[in-house]
RNA sequence: GGCGCCGUAGCCAAGUGGUAAGGCAGAGGUUUGCAAAACCUCCAUUCGUCAGUUCGAUCCUGACCGGCGCCUCCA
């Protein structure tokens, strides 16, 4: 386990070195479930979702705990809007954002806990932090009182006294006035009788948006965690709170290690809600196969922006996305170099220990050496592009009249395949559905049919029979305006729209 | 105003105090009835600008130019 991380807290790479050595505990931040999950938060959980198959393609047992928010104030928002019940429409968004995560790849955490089924956990955090003079009850709301707290400002790196205020504190006097200092933040927010809420020892209301992490990450792994993820936007203030709140409350360091991911932005500005301009996951999903969105999640660091580029129309229409179609062609490319090798037919297989391409047989190490060192996955790519490479030349030289390949080298091939799934889960699907879906995808998009192409496939193959290669480059031809190419091959002709 | 990040070939993008991974595009080639695919070769004397430190800097320091983020909900 030689795994290095960029720590939020100390500004440096260091050992990723969890409490218990083989055990890490790791919380990421989940969603605020108001609407569809959109490529900021692809990209958040793509990585994390990498980092957790390295640490346990490594052999650590991890034990990820990724939250849903269900329970805030941009819900409620959105349920009067919409006219939904505020539980009802979470539990919408819930149920999409799972399935947009599996469409991406990611694996379940082990524990997603909810803010709906935790409000006790948050209570008696609350309590415990009124109780150590970290808290205090203000006209039904609750504070956290960040003098308090000596460490507050440590993971932002910003200190009270220089923090400007923002423009919504000064403005909203009513709820300033009734704090002790301006930085206070909510723990508890007062509700109305008949509004959206619970009762709890201070009074009818709801949880603050930072406390239930804090609740929630605790309850689930104990008062120290070892990893502690979110977006770059986290950091202040939701995270500096959740150290304020935790630390508090227990005496003891809440995270060792504390990463942030880059944003998603579009024309070089972050894309978000507010701004926007961000384009849903789903959005995508119709244009791009999923894979291809977390194939391209990975061609930038985890801590650089990643900047999204489109092409429009005449008419300002969007018409595609050059950097998805690009990591689609990649991930086709993959998926048929996999194919391939799985097709090598036995007899061209022998035994013995021929040699083994360096490429192939260091491929799964050259994984891990990426991905030990803060999570490299552009690394990751480009010896995934090698080793993708040298496999396609093990399968030409098998291939050729009287070639052959040798079965530790297949095997080597396979299991460099399995290193990409576990540790970066690409690859993990079959091949043949996913290049079929992809190619009927872009078929489709050009108002083809499938069957129709393959009639013509099927008029030229009798031409080529009966060696009327002029017929046969006549369909040839007719096929190639309409964007399709062929591809003769040993088992026959398949076809494949061209980019 | 405070804190912080970024500027690498036509495009995307890693990286290191000792002379630039990978992908796309482009050029040539092997192969194929043709084509595609696959593979091979080539493609940055140069890393925003100007100084400085150093035997040596793209990588360290300073200034400047340009772009961005957080300080308010945000992945």
């Amino acid at each position: 386990m030689n795994v290095r991380l960029y720590n939020t807290l100390t500004g440096q790479k260091e050992p990723f070195e969890p409490a218990e050595p083989d055990h890490a505990r790791v919380y990421v931040c989940g969603p605020t479930v108001y609407d569809y999950a959109h490529l900021g938060h692809a990209r958040c959980y793509v990585v994390y979702d990498v980092l957790v198959r390295h640490l346990r393609a490594d052999g650590m047992k991890v034990t990820y705990v990724r939250n849903v928010t269900d329970v805030d104030d941009k819900i409620l928002k959105r349920a009067s809007e919409t006219g939904m019940e505020p539980t009802a429409l979470a539990a919408r968004f819930a149920d999409a954002y799972a399935e947009d995560m599996h469409r991406l790849g990611n694996l379940d955490p082990d524990v997603e806990p909810r803010v709906s089924t935790h409000l006790d956990d948050i209570f008696a955090l609350v309590q415990r932090l009124i109780d150590g003079d970290h808290a205090y009850v203000s006209d039904g709301d609750v504070y956290f009182s960040v003098e308090s707290f000596p460490g507050y400002g440590k993971l932002s790196h910003r200190d009270l006294g220089q923090m400007k205020l923002g423009a919504s504190e000064r403005l909203d006097e009513t709820k300033a006035a009734r704090k002790r200092h301006p930085s206070d933040f909510a723990l508890w927010k007062k509700s109305e009788e008949d509004a959206w809420g619970w009762d709890s020892p201070w009074g009818r209301g709801r949880p603050g948006w930072h406390i239930e992490c804090s609740a929630m990450s605790m309850k689930h792994l104990g008062d120290t965690l070892d990893l502690h993820g979110g977006g770059l936007d986290l950091v202040f203030p939701h995270h500096e709170n959740e150290i304020a709140q935790s630390e508090a409350a227990t005496g003891k360091p809440f995270a060792r290690c504390w990463m942030h991911n880059g944003f998603v932005e579009v024309d070089k500005e972050k894309m978000s809600k507010s701004l926007g301009n961000f384009f849903t996951a789903r959005d995508l999903f119709d244009r791009v196969e999923p894979e291809a969105i977390r194939y391209f999640m990975m061609t930038v660091h985890y801590r650089a922006p990643l900047n999204l580029d489109w092409t429009l129309d005449d008419a300002g229409n969007v018409t595609g996305f050059p950097q998805f179609e690009e990591a689609e062609r990649r991930v086709a490319y993959l998926y048929k170099t996999k194919q391939r090798l799985e097709g090598l037919p036995p007899k061209r297989v022998i035994d013995g220990d021929g040699p083994v391409s360096a490429d192939i047989a260091g491929f799964a190490a050259a994984l891990r050496e990426s991905l030990d060192d803060d999570l490299n996955m552009p690394v990751a790519l480009a010896k995934l592009a090698d080793f993708l490479k040298a496999v396609n030349e093990l399968c030409d030289q098998a291939m050729k009249k009287k070639g052959k390949a040798a079965r530790r080298a297949v095997e080597q091939a396979q299991a460099g395949f399995r290193a990409l799934e576990a540790e970066l889960g690409i690859g993990t699907q079959s091949a043949d559905i996913i290049l079929l879906r992809i190619r009927d995808r872009r078929a489709e998009a050009r108002g083809l049919e499938s069957a129709a192409i393959e009639r013509r496939i099927a008029d030229r193959t009798e031409a080529r029979k009966s060696k009327d290669f002029a017929e046969a480059d006549r369909v040839r031809n007719e096929l190639a305006a309409q964007g399709v190419e062929l591809l003769d091959g040993p088992e026959g002709t398949g076809w494949t729209i061209a980019d």
